[in-house]
Parts: structure tokens; C-alpha cells; sequence
RNA sequence: GCCCAAGUGGCGGAAUAGGUAGACGCACAGGACUUAAAAUCCUGCGAGAUUUAACCCUCGUGCCGGUUCAAGUCCGGCCUUGGGCACCA
């Protein structure tokens, strides 16, 4: 009895209206200015649209219908990538083409898309399968090999023997095939290539053309890797062979103590000696017959052998041993790495097992530098006692805190021997064993008792208590303390000292010193920090022609082949005279077969290989028979350059026109799921630069702002799968609620950023706010102005719907309205000016009820009238409560004016009751006054 | 292991530049209307102490410290959860 209102009926309505207006269709190149929103286009699934596609498409459609109304020619389109594997399971599972499948659950998807409402510009649907489509992405890749940026190489790919199939690394995670569970072997095969990494450089910077959210750009800067270092050559002793490493730290070569390089590095054959011949054979062969998931399997511990060969480390001509290993890989930098275990956790782990020196060559600097310091050498020491997970402390109490034993070196010590004199001395304890010697510390200090500044080298030493036998201690008069055993969270807690708290930390994971320091034991570097020392060292380097500087990149070259029937085919010809020549692009597009088995080959050829009518032809450049590149493109292929496709949908000359792509410009709003911000969109990125640098494409960034949305749990928070059975299907709550209520329900259900859990009991929160909006509607008179007492609120509101929308603050908006609509409901009656502004603020999240009902006031339809615009000057409210505080706690609230002076609001606060109970028998010392904010007195 | 994000009531979540923590909604409880239920409306709702009641008070934004007149917000360290990367030298 909540009202006469049949959703349904309403719904489909104002569906009908804007189809038969064409009101969502964007114009090409129009007086208006351009606003071009996007969100991924999906996949569509057997399964239907997923209530997480809904709540990004809203988020994006109300931008979309918030331009609109500010005038704006915008673009929101929508389309389907619709290549993939489970298609072509499917399809080989039933028998039927892909294309078929394909377009049943295109139909579903677009069907429930048009159920909720969105304001998508459907003249400019297309799905990646489409061969108008598919025929310029072919034709793209003709460009990529005609600048030689398209390549065949042989690299291993993981092959699923169960399945003759070979499976993208997601899907042979853990080194299984995730179909059939079977373990995954490495093959070596020809494949298509792209070379993304000669792009890699300007990938990076580009992204400062772009507005990408944050963590975005981080993604992209990870994926792609870059570290900035050395490559320095050395020289394997006693022959005349040389090998290069990368290194990023070249400030550490005094620190060298070996050398590893891959197995399957070329040189290793050549110096192995002919006494660990066997074993360098019989490792080498143990590590190919490994894939790369195990090899780089996590926690593995670490595995290698000595070649018998020394290289000569070129900073200090030391010989130092060279070791093959797999932890070194062959495919990134040379192969080849210089081992510096002091500063590097690999290398330091490494050198554990295999007993290797350690060199520390920079020593972490704490306290502060002063003039005039002096310089001594001393020791920290931890003793540990096992059996009570205890550590001796020293408590100077108010003359120094918490410490643990220290001294200095005397002449003729070495600090393993001092640190063992003042445990005895200091604390009376003799039994007991040293576990280990820690990372050496600089120190600066100031020493109360001798009023100096001093500047120490400290060792310290980790020791394990045997037994509690003691001795009396040796104390001098000054030393005035409690020897103390505490637990870790006392010391953590009360150790205050940086020096001893360092220690500490070295003490409970020990380690390579990775941080920056200054440098020792390094020669021409020592006294140096990290930055300084590692141009020192670049000099030194070039000087003496044995390393320059180098710049690596994580990023790889882009497999493009793909062993799949479901994909673009690669329009590339094989003859045996000519070898590998391009389609003429006027043959474009290079159809798909027409054909119902998909099944894959034994040997790993795509599906398409078996086709004969279609592998055969004649060669485009000299007629001889040749044959057709049977492997398809990946996924990622069609999703790379779709945005630009949408600029120019219809267009049958080109992809897409360049003043087409000059008037949109860019992409404003890219909106999509996390999944995808590393891969897809530095593919596409790589995509458009290509473009833009053969004068395609007008901008070397087509994309502006990146954002991308949490997924829609289940209402178990979980991720919503089938087999959880907390799958919520959207069509069911549009049946029984209506798509404004979902829409609303999934813009207020959080930060729009984050995960959020679905939840039945929120969503009729928000149908009851729906409700009471149409509820409303019987309070409303006939005046055309606002409220007066309501003029405030109603600026306010627009103000922050506004900005909220275009700020991913969706659930802001919504609860802004709802704040609005509470304000209406305590008034007997509203103005339709009142009703009329809340219904439009609403219909960016609400469009239907919103039409509707602002129908039956008489307006013509929200979708072709204006934003409102807001009266700043409305907003300003004059008077204001702030709130008091006595020494940083609330103590009352006073009015004042926003413009009262400070002195005004300091009188108010003082004869404010509570406030006077508050200073009553105090000094007042101070008041803090901030203009229209608070007021903070402080009292003693 | 590294990188990123998050941790606030029973729950989802608010809190522009540090300035009245808990907006808005849900759930729950009590009340009104009703023969009754649903719907709707009203009231309460962080914990604790005190009180006839109201005010007021103490504590409180994962934990331990720090900076500040003032910290959910800034700094240092730690813990937990989620996501990404996986020996990238």
C-alpha cells in the first residue's frame, strides 16, 4: 500500500522513451564539448550479468547522465569481448560454432544492461568477434609487423599433456593444469612476438600524460620494472674470457665475495674445470629438466655448485670463486650476477649454505652527526636466555633507560673479546655462547657523563646463556644500574636508544643489510653514502673500462600466438620460397572457418592446423602454395584498442577515423576492475603508442583517468561463486524491486574502491528510501521556487552530489539524499521546485521513478533538462556551533559567527558553564581560537 | 620474502587542510496505529560509571611509542586481514 507505482511498468517505459529519442547517442564531432566515459567491456558469460558489472556500470552511468545534463556530448558505450577459452569449451562440448554460443549470451547480457537502465549508446555496440572488428585488429598487427615490431621466436610454453593444450600461466598456477589437475611440462615453441619491451621507457613516462589513480600507476610502474644500475665486467682468472653482470648496487663491488652465474649460461661449459665437470653436468641437467614454476618456487631453498673457475673482482683484482645457480635467471639482465651477501638476502642466504665470506662494506648510521665528535669503537651485546625467552637488559633507569651491555674497545681487544669482558663485568655471568656476530653500526651520540659528542663503530653480538653460574661484578663507581632479564615486548616497549634498538632488530632477523649507511672496507668509497657512492663508482668504472652504466626492465617481449581455435586468426602466410609474408591487407578480414570440431591437436597446434581448406594458399608475394599461421591471438588482443574503435564505430575505411579520435580526444573515465590495471591496460597503452607513433592515433595516451572498483562479495564475504551458493542474480531483485533500487542499493553499499559484502537487509534500506521519496509527492504544493528554510540544505546538497558523483563518492551522494529527503519530511509541505531538484539529483542513481514522477509534476523529462547549478553564496551558513575544549577534551559548544574574531570566540568559551567548571582553580596558560572552527583553552 | 591497500559500534560504512569520532543506512529494543500481522510513524541505540531524571564524567578509531594546544587523520615500530609480484640482481 506503499504507493500505485508498478516498477516494471515504469521501468520499461522510460527504456522505450529513451530509445525512441535516441536520447543516449553521442554525436561525432558536435558543437558540444566531448565527454567520453568507459567502463571494461565484458566477457559475456554463459552465467549472465554479475550485480559487481552492475554497480560499475551504474557508478559510470551516472557520470554519463550527470554530463549530459551539464550539457556535455557524451559517450558511454558498450560492447563485448567475446574471444576466449570457455567459449571454445563449449563449443567443442556441444558441438555448435562459438559464434553461436557467443551471441545467445550477448543477447542475455544486453538484454538484463537494458533492464537496469543504463544510458550506454548502443548504434556503437560491436563485440571483438564481430570480423568488422576483427578485421582492423588484424589489420593492426600487419602494421606491427611491418615496423618490425612483430617477430617469431621459440619460447617455452606450458603444455598440458592431458589436454594437448597449452595453458596461459593463470591457468597453470601451482604447475598444474587447473582443467584436469595434470602436471604441466615446458615446450618449446615458435611463437608470434611483439616488442613491448623497446617500449617499456616510454610506457613509464607516459604516465605522467595520464591521470591514473595512484595505485594504478604503481601497477604499471611494477609490471614494467625498471631498475637503473651498472654492468660490469669480469674477467675469469687465468683465461681470456670475460662476463658481464647487472648490478644496482655497484657501490658494493669491494663486498664481491663470489660470482654465480645461470646454468644455462653460454660460458659456463668454458671455464668449468675438469674437476667439477661431473657435478656443473649433472646440476645443469637436474635444472632443465625443471619448468619455471619450480624452479622459481617459492621458499626453495637455495641450490648450486662451484665451477672450479675464480674471477677477478675488477675494483680490487681479488679472486673470488664462480658458482652456477638456478636462483640466478638466464632471461633477465646478462645471466650473470656479482654476489654480495652482506647487502643482498639471496646472496647472504646463499653464502650461509655454502660458507662463503661475508664482506660488510656499509654500515647503517644512526643518532646525529655534531662537530667536534669523538671517534671510538665499540660493542653491543645481547644475551639470550632460551629457556625463559628472555633477554639481560641493563636498567639505568633515569640516567639512560633501558639498554643492553655495552662498552668500548680497549687497545689490543678485539670486540669479541670486549663484548665478552663487560658481559662478565657488567652483569657476572660466564657461561655462555656466541650465536652470532651482527651488522656493524655507525653511531652518533652525546655522553652525559663526559659531556662529548661521540662517534662509534659498534659490533654487536647475539650470545645464548648456558647456565646461570655468576661471578661477582666488576663495576666502576659510576655504574649504577639493575641487570635485568625481560621478555621482547618490554624491550620493544623501553628500549629507546636507537643504536640498541637497531641492534635489537638485527639481532631477531639476521640478515644482508639492505638499507642505505656509509660505506667501509670499500677503499675510494668509504665515508660515502649509497647515492653518492654509486656515482663515485660509475666514474671509476668507465675510467678504467670495465663497466658502464645500464638500465633493466622487468617487462618482456608480448607472446602473441596463441594455440586456440576461438581467436583472431593471425594473418600471416608461410610460403617455402618467401617465408613469412603478410597478408595484402585488402584480403582483411581473414575469416574464421565455418566449421563444428574444435577438438585440439596432438601436437599443440591450434584446432585450426587440422583445417586443411583453410591452411592452404598461395603465397601473396610470389603464388607458390604456401600455408596460413594457424595460431589465434590472446584475449587481450581485442580489449587493446576497442576505446578507439567506440569513437568511430561504424566506420568501414578505417578503424577508425583520426578526426574522430581527434574530437573525443581521449578516454575522460576508464573504470574497470582491479584485475586489470597491470595487464590489460599496459597492453593497451603499448597498443596506442604504437599507433601513435605511425601517425594513427592523435594522442600518445588515449586513456586520461583510470579508476578501478571493488567487487560485489557475497553476503558471507566471500567472492560469489556457484558452488558457495551466495550468487545473487541481478534480474531477480529488478523482478522484485526494481532496477532504481538496485542501482541506488549498490552505489550506497560502500566505498566504491573497496570490496563490499552484499547485503538483502541494506538493499530494502534503500527501497524504503525510494518509497518514501514517492511518498513524498502528496506534500507538495504549487510554488516554483525553493523553500526558503529549506535553501541551505538544498544548495548544500546539490554541491556535494555534484562533486560526489564525479569524485567516485557514489555513497556519499546516496546518503546526501537521503539526508535532503529527512529534511523535506519533517515539513508539512514542500514547493515542486523543493521535490523537483531532489528528484533530479536522485536520477543519475534512479532514473526511472525519478522520470516519473517529475512527469507528473509537468516538467519535461530530467533526461533533457539541466544539472542544477548550486548558490554558493546560499551556502554559507552564518552562524555555527564549535565546539570548546579544556586542554585538548570537548567540554561545551558555543554559537558564533563565522567571521566572529577570535577574541569574541575565546570570551564566549570562558563563560560557557561547563567550560567554567573546567578552569575553575587553573591557570589558564593559553587559548587556541581557529575562525569558525573551535576553540581550545589550556589550563594547568 | 617484497610491494600495495585496509583495520572505526552488533553490521555496511561517514568524518574537505590534524579541530565536536560514529553522518547516512541496516539490525535490534520500546512505543503509536491495527482484532492481529505486514507496512508506516515516533523514541532509543559505542562501552562503562553515576543518577529519580537530565546534564555531567571516564574510556574509546588493530597494538606500543612519538610529534602537537589538539591525532581516526602526521611520524617510528609491531600485529592482523585482503590483493598483487614471485629468486628481476
Amino acid at each position: 500500500m506503499t504507493n500505485n507505482y508498478e516498477f516494471s511498468k515504469i521501468e520499461k517505459k522510460w527504456q522505450q522513451y529513451w530509445q525512441d529519442n535516441n536520447t543516449f547517442k553521442a554525436i561525432n564531432n558536435s558543437d558540444k564539448k566531448p565527454y567520453y566515459v568507459l567502463v571494461e567491456f565484458p566477457y559475456p558469460s554463459g552465467a549472465g550479468l554479475h550485480v559487481g558489472h552492475v554497480r560499475s556500470y551504474t557508478a559510470v552511468d551516472s557520470m554519463a547522465r550527470l554530463k549530459r545534463m551539464q550539457g556535455y556530448n557524451v559517450l558511454y558505450p558498450m560492447g563485448w569481448d567475446a574471444f576466449g577459452a570457455p567459449a571454445e569449451q563449449y563449443a567443442i562440448k556441444n558441438h555448435i560454432h562459438p559464434k553461436d554460443a557467443v551471441k545467445e549470451n550477448i543477447n542475455n547480457f544486453k538484454r538484463q544492461m537494458q533492464s537496469m537502465g543504463f544510458s550506454f549508446d548502443w548504434s556503437r555496440e560491436f563485440s571483438t568477434t564481430d570480423p568488422e572488428y576483427y578485421k582492423w585488429t588484424q589489420w593492426q598487427f600487419l602494421q606491427f609487423y611491418k615496423h618490425n615490431m612483430a617477430y617469431k621466436a621459440t619460447v617455452p610454453v606450458n603444455w598440458c599433456p592431458n589436454c594437448k593444450s597449452v595453458l596461459s600461466n593463470e591457468d597453470a598456477a601451482g604447475g598444474v593444469c587447473e582443467r584436469c589437475g595434470t602436471k604441466v611440462v615446458q615446450k618449446e615453441k615458435s611463437q608470434w612476438m611483439l616488442r613491448m619491451s623497446d617500449y617499456a621507457e616510454d610506457l613509464l613516462t607516459g604516465l605522467d600524460d595520464t591521470h591514473f589513480a595512484e595505485k594504478v600507476k604503481l601497477g604499471q610502474i611494477n609490471w614494467i620494472g625498471k631498475s637503473v644500475g651498472a654492468e660490469v665486467t669480469f674477467k675469469v682468472d687465468g683465461t681470456d674470457k670475460t662476463f658481464n653482470v647487472f648490478t644496482t648496487r655497484c657501490d658494493t663491488l669491494f663486498g664481491v665475495t663470489y660470482c654465480v652465474l645461470a646454468p644455462e649460461h653460454e660460458l659456463v661449459d668454458l671455464i668449468v674445470t675438469d674437476e667439477h665437470k661431473k657435478e656443473v653436468i649433472e646440476y645443469k641437467k637436474a635444472c632443465s629438466l625443471k619448468n619455471e614454476l619450480e624452479r622459481t618456487d617459492l621458499n626453495k631453498e637455495k641450490t648450486g655448485v662451484f665451477t672450479g673457475a675464480y674471477a677477478i673482482n675488477p675494483v680490487n683484482n681479488k679472486k673470488i670463486p664462480i658458482y652456477i645457480s638456478d636462483y640466478v635467471l638466464s632471461s633477465y639482465g646478462t645471466g650473470a650476477i656479482m654476489a654480495v651477501p652482506a647487502h643482498d638476502e639471496r646472496d647472504y642466504e646463499f653464502a650461509k649454505k655454502f660458507n662463503i665470506p661475508i664482506i660488510q662494506v656499509l654500515e647503517e648510521v644512526t643518532g646525529t652527526p655534531k662537530e667536534n665528535e669523538f671517534k671510538k669503537n665499540s660493542i653491543v651485546a645481547i644475551l639470550y636466555d632460551e629457556i625463559e625467552d628472555k633477554y639481560l637488559t641493563i636498567n639505568w633507569h633515569d640516567k639512560g633507560g633501558r639498554l643492553f651491555i655495552g662498552g668500548s674497545i680497549k687497545e689490543n681487544e678485539t670486540s669479541l673479546d670486549c663484548a665478552i669482558r663487560e658481559i662478565q663485568e657488567e652483569t657476572g655471568y660466564v657461561n655462555f655462547e656466541l650465536i652470532s656476530e651482527l651488522p656493524k653500526i655507525n653511531h652518533h651520540y652525546y655522553a652525559y657523563n663526559k659531556d662529548k659528542y661521540f662517534n662509534i663503530e659498534s659490533t654487536g653480538y647475539l650470545f645464548k646463556l648456558k647456565d646461570y653460574e655468576k661471578e661477582e661484578q666488576n663495576l666502576d663507581e659510576d655504574e649504577v644500574f639493575d641487570v635485568e632479564w625481560v621478555k621482547r615486548s618490554v624491550i620493544e616497549a623501553e628500549v629507546q636508544d636507537e643504536l640498541h634498538k637497531k641492534t635489537f632488530m638485527y639481532a631477531l632477523k639476521p640478515g644482508a643489510m639492505v638499507g642505505d649507511g656509509i660505506h667501509i672496507n670499500s677503499e675510494f668509497l668509504n665515508g660515502l653514502n649509497k647515492e653518492v657512492a654509486i656515482n663515485k663508482m660509475l666514474e671509476y668504472l668507465e675510467e678504467n673500462k670495465c663497466g658502464s652504466k645500464k638500465v633493466n626492465y622487468k617487462m618482456r617481449d608480448w607472446i602473441f600466438s596463441r594455440q586456440r581455435f576461438w581467436g583472431e586468426p593471425i594473418p600471416m602466410i608461410n610460403c617455402p620460397k618467401c617465408g613469412w609474408v603478410p597478408m595484402n591487407e585488402d584480403d582483411l578480414p581473414l575469416l574464421l572457418p565455418d566449421v563444428a570440431e574444435y577438438e585440439p591437436t596432438d601436437n599443440g597446434e591450434s584446432p585450426l592446423a587440422k583445417i586443411t581448406d583453410w591452411v592452404n594458399c598461395k603465397c601473396p608475394k610470389c603464388g607458390a602454395d604456401a600455408k596460413r599461421e594457424t595460431d589465434t591471438m590472446p584475449n587481450w588482443a581485442g580489449s587493446s584498442w576497442y576505446f578507439l574503435r567506440f569513437m568511430d564505430a561504424n566506420n568501414d575505411k578505417e578503424f577508425a577515423s583520426y578526426d574522430a579520435m581527434k574530437y573525443w580526444n581521449k578516454v575522460n573515465w576508464y573504470n574497470g576492475g582491479m584485475e586489470h590495471t597491470a595487464r590489460h591496460l599496459l597492453y593497451a597503452r603499448f597498443w596506442v603508442q604504437f599507433l601513435y607513433n605511425i601517425g594513427l592515433v592523435p594522442n600518445k595516451e588515449m586513456i586520461d583517468i583510470r579508476v578501478s572498483h571493488g567487487m560485489v562479495l557475497g553476503s558471507n564475504n566471500e567472492k560469489m561463486s556457484k558452488s558457495k551458493g551466495n550468487v545473487i542474480n541481478p534480474d531477480d531483485i529488478v523482478k522484485e524491486y526494481g532496477a532504481d533500487v538496485l542501482r541506488v542499493y549498490e552505489m550506497f553499499m560502500g566505498d566504491y574502491e573497496m570490496d563490499a559484502p552484499w547485503s538483502t537487509d541494506s538493499l530494502k534500506g534503500c527501497k524504503r528510501f525510494i518509497d518514501r521519496v514517492i511518498r513524498l509527492k502528496d506534500k507538495v504544493n504549487d510554488l516554483e521556487e525553493y523553500s526558503k528554510d529549506l535553501e541551505v540544505i538544498i544548495n548544500k546538497s546539490i554541491k556535494k552530489v555534484t562533486e560526489d558523483i564525479m569524485n567516485l563518492g557514489y555513497n556519499t551522494a546516496v546518503s546526501t539524499l537521503m539526508i535532503l529527503l529527512n529534511n523535506y519530511e519533517e515539513k508539512d509541505s514542500i514547493t515542486k521546485k523543493d521535490y523537483q531538484v531532489l528528484l533530479t539529483l536522485l536520477n543519475p542513481f534512479a532514473p526511472h521513478i525519478t522520470e516519473e514522477l517529475n512527469e507528473e509534476l509537468g516538467y519535461k523529462p530530467i533526461c533533457e533538462a539541466s544539472w542544477p547549478i548550486y548558490d554558493e553564496q546560499k551556502i554559507e551558513e552564518k552562524e555555527k556551533d564549535i565546539g570548546v575544549q579544556v586542554n585538548g577534551k570537548l567540554r561545551g559548544t558555543i554559537k558564533v559567527n563565522v567571521d566572529e574574531s577570535e577574541e569574541e570566540m575565546k570570551n564566549k568559551a570562558l563563560n560557557q558553564e561547563n567550560v567554567k567548571k573546567f578552569i575553575a582553580d587553573k591557570e589558564v596558560i593559553k587559548i587556541i581560537a581557529i575562525k569558525g572552527r573551535i576553540v581550545n583553552i589550556v589550563v594547568k
